[in-house]
Formats: C-alpha cells, structure tokens, sequence
DNA sequence: TGCCAGGCCGGGT
DNA sequence: ACCCGGCATGGC
C-alpha cells in the first residue's frame, strides 16, 4: 500500500535535486563523520575533519596512535569533544582489535551483521551504525533520523511515538533495497527538514509535502 | 540573545 | 522497560 513513501521520494527529488551524500572523500573520512556529527551541525563538524587533514591523522593508523587528549582538541569545533575522541577511539581500536585496522575486512560482512557488529561498539547508536553501513560501506541499511521523525511525524504518516527500528523497518519493507535510493531518499529529508521542517517552525506552509495524502502510512 | 544542530550513554526509577 | 541529565561548539 505505500507506494505513496515511493511518491514523495520522486516529489523531493524533483523538488531539490540530488544531495551528493555522504560529503566525504573517503569510507574512513564517512565514518569519522558519522560518529562528529551526532547531535551536531554538519558545518561544525567540517571544521573538525579539517583539522585532522591539517595535521595529517585521517587514518586509521594515525587515529590508533594518537593521544585522546590531542585529538581532542582537534576536534573542539565539532562540540562533545571528550566524549566524541572517546567514541573515535574506541571505534578504532575495536576495528584495530578485530579487523587488524582494514575497512575491507570490516565491510566484507552482510549488512545485517555489520550492523549488529558495529552497534557494540560504545558510541555507536543506531543511527551512526546505520550512516556507516550505507554511506560508509555501500550496503542498503535505511538512516533514520531526527528530520526523519519530525517531517513524517508532522505530516502524520507516523505516530510520535514510533521507534527508530519501526521507522526503519517502514521505509525498508516497502522500498527496494537499493542503495542509491536508500542514500538519496535520506539526504532529501534531512534537506527538507532544514529547509521546511525547523523545530521552532510547527507549521510549514512551504513544504512539498503539504497534501501528498491524509493518513496515517503506519499505524 | 537563546535556541538549535544529521545522538548516545549511564544512572535512576 | 522507560526517563532524564550530561555532553559543548558555532551560527543565526
């Protein structure tokens, strides 16, 4: 019956283009990403990574080596420092731990159990878990996020209540399981959140969205 | 100026 | 099983 979610993936589309997610260069750089910009503006967390490329320790060897409290203050301006250079670190020393510091040997897991590997690790949530299995290792896991509740809280197509892995399993029961899709249809609403969604902006007369159907997609 | 940003953990009920 | 405080910078 959702075909509709299909639907108001091809509105956003038309109406903001591609997003050319995730901005990283590298898998490496996308999972550094992804732990910085918890809770965090992506702009902050820009200035962080580049910090790391300044001083030249945007590996995972360089990260394995260096001092928490240095890295620290690298990436002051991505907020949450202390808590964000342990998170980093214990990342790494669990991919150094187990995977002897190689990506490939890490994403060589399906999907599901990637993801289930890396949700051990202190740190690393659901969402984090999920932007690193689909922006980071290529594998079709759906992101849900902060503008993912909001935007289809607030058009009713969920409950408020509804939990991360229902809002998952929603987009990823009835979508294919595609990468590309699951990549683009994330970036446009967390797009369409900043543009027409704002926390201190209920109403959002703007949005293409507005009228795309009445009830509820999930109950 | 105060509020917000692409969460998660740990301790307390 | 929930609920909540803490974590912190930079931009508007």
């Amino acid at each position: 019956m959702p075909k509709e979610l299909l639907q108001i993936y091809t509105k956003l589309l038309k109406h903001f283009g591609p997003q050319k997610w995730w901005p990283g260069e590298t898998s490496f750089e996308v999972i550094i990403g992804a732990i910085l910009t918890q809770n965090t503006n992506w702009s902050n967390v820009e200035k962080a990574i580049n910090n790391l490329k300044a001083e030249k320790v945007l590996t995972p060897e360089c990260l394995h080596k260096i001092k928490t409290e240095r890295l620290a203050g690298l990436i002051k301006p991505a907020g949450y420092f202390n808590i964000k250079a342990k998170r980093l670190k214990s990342f790494i020393n669990w991919l150094f731990e187990n995977y002897g510091g190689d990506l490939d040997r890490l994403f060589a897991m399906d999907t599901g159990t990637l993801r289930e590997a890396l949700l051990q690790v202190c740190g690393i949530g659901p969402e984090t878990a999920d932007s690193i299995v689909l922006y980071a290792a290529g594998k079709p896991s759906f992101v849900v996020d902060a503008y993912t509740y909001r935007v289809f809280s607030r058009h009713k197509f969920i409950p408020e209540e509804t939990d991360y892995d229902e809002v998952k399993a929603f987009f990823e029961d009835n979508l294919s399981q595609d990468v590309k899709l699951f990549n683009e249809y994330h970036a446009l609403l967390v797009r369409l959140g900043k543009t027409y969604c704002k926390k201190t902006r209920p109403l959002c007369e703007q949005c293409p969205l507005n009228g795309v159907n009445d009830y509820p997609l999930v109950k």
